[in-house]
DNA sequence: ACTGGATGAAACTATATTAGTTACAGAGGG
DNA sequence: CCCTCTGTAACTAATATAGTTTCATCCAGT
């Protein structure tokens, strides 16, 4: 994952989340209207949410996009796991010397410490869900009308 | 960042303490030997260590590097905050649909919450410190002799 | 069946990022 | 003054990222 899939990911499910407040589908056109970016690099990630079942796909006439779950039992949690392709922190690219005493124990103990990490920035990110950021984005709106 | 800068960076302070121990200093490209890279690459994460006031460089005849703090003393906050240039989670490249509520109104949203999960990562960080990462590496050579 | 709009996926490009490499001026203890 | 190492720039190769084009596939409605 790019650090900007996540964002692009939230901003996805919170806009499939506005329309569904209608009962209504959106397509990956629409969506990448809203994005500013191009319909495919908005399927490739509704591909990996849809493999998540967060978000279902309607075919044939008014076909489009709508959530798999009610948009307050999605949290972040679930939406960092779903598009997530890299752990938050890598190990060496190259293997270390396995002749010196921190080049061969690091990585263990950082591969374990860094688990723990995510661990935590999961509890994190359950906390907060998709209606949340719905509806922070739209009361902030109201602000300035 | 790059996601690896991270794991070099504690490699380089974890070695650095190893040495500490014994009164002495190392090289960037001693460092490199033992991170199996080069020495350029490990000055450059150096450099940013350095300007966090976490290593100190010593010029002339027994030159190199040793550690600013106590190894007890540096948490892997101040690692993170050191060498990190960008944030966790990156908002859109190109600014979304300012006419479409939700393009109009994640940003701010999303940067809030993104600098709050960064709050909670620190938080977690900060509970370890290079003298733990140390004697973890340690410890776990010498259950496999 | 057929149609039409949308998806899924592959292939390709342009750009940015990352790590590696070379080179050389500068620092400073002996 | 010497010697070793650092600081930094410049360049390259490899990889990652987002954008674009293309086309087969899907399926509700007619």
């Amino acid at each position: 994952m790019n650090n900007t899939h996540f964002t692009i990911a939230l901003h996805i499910l919170v806009r499939i989340a506005l329309v569904a407040e209608k009962n209504k589908v959106i397509t990956s056109k629409e969506i990448a209207t809203s994005v500013n970016t191009n319909p495919v690099f908005i399927r490739r990630i509704l591909s990996s949410l849809e493999k998540s079942n967060l978000v279902v796909v309607q075919y044939g006439t008014g076909s489009g996009w709508k959530l798999a779950q009610t948009p307050d039992n999605i949290t972040l949690s679930d939406v960092y796991q779903a598009i997530k392709q890299k752990p938050i922190f890598d190990l060496h690219h190259s293997i270390p010397n396995q002749n010196c005493p921190i080049g061969k124990g690091i990585q263990p103990v950082l591969k374990y410490y860094y688990s723990d990490v995510e661990k935590a920035l999961h509890s994190k990110l359950a906390k907060t869900t998709v209606a949340d950021l719905l509806g922070e984005t739209l009361s902030s709106q109201e602000l300035h009308s």
